[in-house]
DNA sequence: GTCTATAACCCGATAGAC
DNA sequence: GTCTATCGGGTTATAGAC
């Protein structure tokens, strides 16, 4: 237990997500992690040279877990029904799981180019909405579902519905949704 | 400007919403915003009991902007117009003043029992809609609209779609939205 | 690569004098 | 109500020994 000599990157990362979890992003210091793995606060320069850089290793790590539980939900159902499952899904995660959530949509300092979310989960979900809206408004159509996913998220994170009952909010937006994405569709069945 | 001998708690708040504007709500510090209005830090205590009470005082202020806003975009606009005008200002407001956009949604440990939102902003926002949608949906319509436009502002203010213009996703959202209102109203005349 | 020690900041909040 | 001074905590990051 006490100080392993070395460890590596990977359970560095899975330290934090615990810490995460349990304190939120502001209780998750280089100090604590550090410790909660043994080594002494500035070994962790050793691993990433700033606390951004382990910040983007742990939405990293937390992208790849959402992106699990997607996969789950959507694992054989059609295509109107991957959907619902999806978001569904989305906002169990974001739930149950609020403080690693809010990890993944940290402002990121213009990481890269275009870089949303780690790109196999960005990929992973276009590709869903594709199969619902057809392939020339995918894009769009997608950004919106995942605000619309976000923004419910935030809400409900903010506890800011507590009273009002936010299933039938989600219903009336994502309903919308699918109304929306299945006439783009329709649309490129025409064109 | 130097030490005036006394100050009260508008001067207080405006003095932080700068601050915020500026450094963003990590940067608006008791001492930073003390220190703006010629305060001894510990003068602040003297206002506010400690710092979630500032904040929650800066989250009105800014609710308070934003409800400006909102008004002059709607102003003497037919409902849908109304809508699209102020999903606009909506963004417009977030997009620009992102920094105090952020102290609108910050998680606030259970203030109230339903506080949203400061009530009069929220109350307008629910006429808005009511405008569109009828009576009988317009709460679940819209938490619907409000989360959407707040997951789109968060994404723009995390660059998350700094390539693809997210103007296209906007609109693909909003009206998907319009659509669903707009159909809901008509089940209340059927109704 | 890891350690101890520390520099050089920041913070919220409190004590006690005026 | 405001001040000075301080407590006790946090942070990132670096220096130098092993």
């Amino acid at each position: 237990m006490a100080r392993p000599l070395s460890t590596d990157k990977k359970t560095i990362v899975a330290a934090a997500v615990n810490l995460l979890a349990q304190n939120g992003l502001r209780g998750m210091s280089i100090r604590s992690v550090a410790g909660s793995v043994g080594l002494a606060p500035n070994a962790m320069y050793s691993y990433f040279v700033d606390r951004e850089q382990l910040e983007a290793a742990v939405a990293a790590e937390v992208a790849g877990r959402l992106h699990a539980m997607l996969l789950k939900a959507c694992a054989q159902k059609t295509s109107e029904d991957s959907i619902r499952s999806l978001a569904k899904a989305f906002l169990r995660f974001a739930k149950e799981q609020h403080l690693i959530y809010e990890a993944l949509v940290v402002p990121r300092p213009a990481s890269g180019e275009d870089a949303i979310l780690p790109e196999q989960l960005w990929l992973f979900f276009v590709d869903q909405v594709r199969r619902v809206t057809g392939a020339s408004k995918s894009r769009e159509a997608a950004v919106a579902l995942w605000a619309f996913l976000h923004g419910i998220a935030s809400l409900q994170s903010a506890q800011a519905f507590n009273e009002e009952k936010p299933v039938r909010s989600f219903e009336f937006g994502l309903s919308a949704w699918i109304d929306a994405a299945k006439a783009a569709r329709h649309g490129d069945r025409a064109a």
